[in-house]
DNA sequence: CACCGTCTTGACGGTTCCTTGACGGCGGGC
DNA sequence: GCCCGCCGTCAAGGAACCGTCAAGACGGTG
């Protein structure tokens, strides 16, 4: 769970902001002016800022000075001003995000998402998905089983691909025929079945009873995680 | 094409903004009260929800939270109160982004537009309804029992997916019929029996005394909460 | 042009699923 | 008590679907 750091002077808002992101899974700290924030984000350690300009003790991109004079925490700005002159300001300044209000929570709930996971130093993406013998390397695109490649065909790895990328959840059979084959082909269900004992032949220990590639009937195929 | 479903008690409104959006290119469903806008939210699956506030039957917020009770589909709240404190209420229920009338429906258009870009490119958002011991993944299409899977066919899923979304509140045999098997079946009533017993056989502990999927004789069936 | 890997298409047998019918239980109205 | 409507149960037949094999079509490459 990433933890927040909300830095608000008006308190509905700041209010609002708590209740969504626990909502949606965060550790929330507030600080109502910028002095307890500076404070805050020294002892709480933040993952990322919520900053509101316009506090009623510093001025916010003193702040946003503060917190680079040590720290690297990801910063999103919130303001009421609606023209650029001081976004300029406080992307300079090291702010990484910036909202005007009124904003939608889901897009701030997004940008704070991505603000750390663009923190997160350590995050070379290992897109490497394991389902027993197997390893699905998403980024290479590439295949091995028990440790050796299996080669596929371009066919082959984009229906695979597809069902890694949604591990142990059932892809129905017009998804898997609109992302591999077109949205033309939404009902060529025959390729499905071609294909999938072409995978399993070449990925299944025993093809006649797949563990891993499974079927259901006039839904789709699942690729089982466990 | 996109789909919105505008939820307003005026008719006129309704139809002014269903005639421009049209032009526009989104595809339309309209409901005039809160309990149908569930409904319609259920069985429709809109991208995104207009919602006016002040409706004759539930409260506004009643109807934020009986949609984020199983969907995150994005909400753009609609209101002719001036201030600020429902807006709070709103966002805190789960809203996305809130316009005061009266507005320019080029506005409301273009935060529509960002609703639904945003709702794609948000998490994938679990969706799993418990109920007892009953766990149905809505978006993996998966049902577990005391935490084993269960296997259900496409008729059968369906079925339970209406009753999951609408969880706690009754269903119509029409609105199954019409929803599971298409809209020539709405008198098929047979089917409704059949398939209830089958997936009592599979989901209840004792199928004879059913305690979750619960008949409503003459009108239709509840998918109960507790 | 011939070769090769790949994709497409067809046919067939086995399995799963849907549909349909028949029957019994339950409860309300008369 | 009897009738009637509605529900739940079971089972059988047929339709839809799946897995499999293999032959042809297609598109690059040498």
């Amino acid at each position: 769970m990433s933890k927040v750091l909300v830095v608000d002077d008006e308190p509905a808002l700041a209010r609002a902001l708590a209740i969504n992101l626990r909502a949606h899974g965060w550790e929330v700290v507030t600080a109502a002016d910028g002095r307890s924030a500076l404070d805050a984000a020294a002892t709480e350690r933040p993952d990322v800022v919520v900053l509101d300009l316009g506090l009623p003790d510093l001025d916010g991109t003193e702040v946003i000075a503060g917190l680079r004079g040590w720290s690297s925490v990801p910063i999103v700005v919130l303001s009421a001003r609606q023209h650029g002159e001081d976004k300029v300001d406080a992307l300079d300044l090291g702010a990484d995000d910036y909202v005007t209000k009124p904003f939608a929570m889901n897009e701030l709930m997004a940008r704070l998402r991505a603000a750390v996971r663009r923190g997160q130093v350590a995050a070379p993406e290992e897109a490497v998905v394991t389902v027993g013998s197997l390893e699905i390397d998403l980024a290479r695109k590439r295949v091995a089983r028990e440790g050796v490649d299996v080669r596929l065909t371009p066919t082959e790895w984009a229906f695979l691909e597809l069902l890694a990328r949604n591990l142990g959840r059932l892809v129905t059979r017009e998804q898997i025929l609109r992302e591999v084959w077109g949205p033309a082909y939404e009902h060529e269900t025959h390729y499905l079945r071609v294909y999938a004992a072409q995978l399993r032949r070449k990925l299944e220990d025993d093809p006649a009873h797949p563990r891993h590639l499974i079927t259901s009937a006039g839904l789709g195929y699942t690729l089982e995680a466990g």
